[in-house]
DNA sequence: AGAATTTGACCGCC
DNA sequence: GGCGGTCAAATTCT
């Protein structure tokens, strides 16, 4: 991927400067019914925006020949290497071939669902999990879907932490090799976002099973999800580290009705994916609800992500994306960035 | 029926 | 032997 950025990354440039500006017209109308939308919800947009800007640059830097890699879109929480450096030395000190490892924190906000805020995009199955010494809550074990049909070797664990039940530590470990890509919509992801969760307490363990059946135990109305999310990342040491964001959090795909009570699957929480290759991609998934979904609010709630429910609930209204000041003029996906100018 | 999750068992390392 | 990680049968969901 040297040179010229591949379609699919410009596309999701575009996408998430489309976002941006749909992001931007939400906050307005936040901001215009500030009695009627939640401080959570204009703050979320409000991160949400500039998130959007970062990783438009990050994009642009990260595919301009010859340019740095984005400072950026540096997560909020500065990165912490110690648990890396622990995990690599743990890594290190077994006979096991070292595996590539990468620890991240994401904070998802109650309310929200924790599914979107944790998706990285990529399809993961659930293999195992167990309970760890010393932790209040059982680590969760999750691989790509794409393992028997490509060989992907690429996992992830899943963990709350104890201090503060609204982080999970996700690690992952080894890259994806498979070809799906964390994107889009299309994203088959596997019934990790409507997981079946037979036990309401896991939902303090098993991130996937947040909320996973809420729809189903919780019949509390939608507009009950607040939100904002923010990631902390803390790249733990991996040599590739690409620059990761506070709301790369690409839901899985798939939005599925039952999640958006703060289901949070596995996939979620995958905001880095697990190397630079896949980084940038990331992002789309989630960028691909909410353009999809707020715009469309009037579809069925089922459709909608946590977050974007978050977003739109506080909004109540409907007609977002309209006759806002900011235009309504897309992005030309064809637009090309070739343009000397555009680089600052 | 196919796919995904759950969960106890198993395996390897320390 | 304990612990973390993975396997696989059973179960559940779409």
């Amino acid at each position: 991927m040297e040179g010229s950025p591949p379609d699919w990354e410009l596309k999701n440039l575009v996408k998430e400067l489309t976002r941006g500006r749909e992001l931007a017209e939400q906050l307005q109308i936040h901001l215009n019914n500030v009695q009627s939308s939640s401080h959570e919800a204009r703050d979320f947009l409000l991160h949400r925006i500039l998130y959007s800007y970062d990783q438009a640059l990050s994009m642009l830097n990260f595919s301009r020949p010859g340019a740095t890699l984005p400072p950026a879109s540096a997560s909020p929480g500065s990165p912490h290497s110690d648990d890396s450096d622990q995990d690599f030395k743990d890594q290190a000190s077994r006979k096991r071939k070292a595996v590539e490892k990468r620890t991240e924190k994401v904070k998802v906000w109650e309310g929200i669902g924790v599914e979107g805020q944790l998706d990285d995009g990529y399809g993961w199955r659930k293999y195992g999990q167990k309970d760890i010494l010393g932790a209040q809550h059982p680590r969760g074990y999750y691989r790509c879907t794409n393992r028997h049909s490509q060989g992907c070797m690429a996992t992830k664990q899943v963990q709350r932490s104890d201090d503060d039940p609204t982080i999970f530590e996700i690690t992952y470990k080894r890259k994806h090799t498979c070809n799906s890509r964390p994107n889009s919509s299309n994203t088959p992801v596997s019934r990790t976002a409507s997981m079946p969760d037979p036990s309401p307490h896991s939902l303090s363990e098993n991130p996937q099973q947040l909320g996973a059946r809420s729809e189903q135990n919780q019949p509390e109305p939608l507009f009950k999800i607040q939100t904002s999310l923010r990631v902390i990342t803390h790249d733990l040491g991996t040599k590739e580290n690409p620059p990761f964001d506070p709301f790369n959090f690409p839901s899985s795909s798939t939005i599925n009705p039952d999640n958006i009570m703060g289901n949070y699957s596995p996939n979620l929480l995958s905001p880095a994916a697990s190397g630079s290759d896949y980084y940038p991609i990331t992002m789309n998934v989630i960028n691909d609800n909410y353009t999809e979904l707020i715009p469309n609010f009037h579809t069925s709630e089922s459709e909608l992500s946590p977050i974007v429910a978050a977003v739109t609930s506080a909004t109540n209204s409907p007609t977002v994306g309209t006759n806002l000041p900011f235009g309504s003029s897309e992005f030309d996906p064809n637009f090309s960035f070739g343009n000397p100018g555009y680089y600052p």
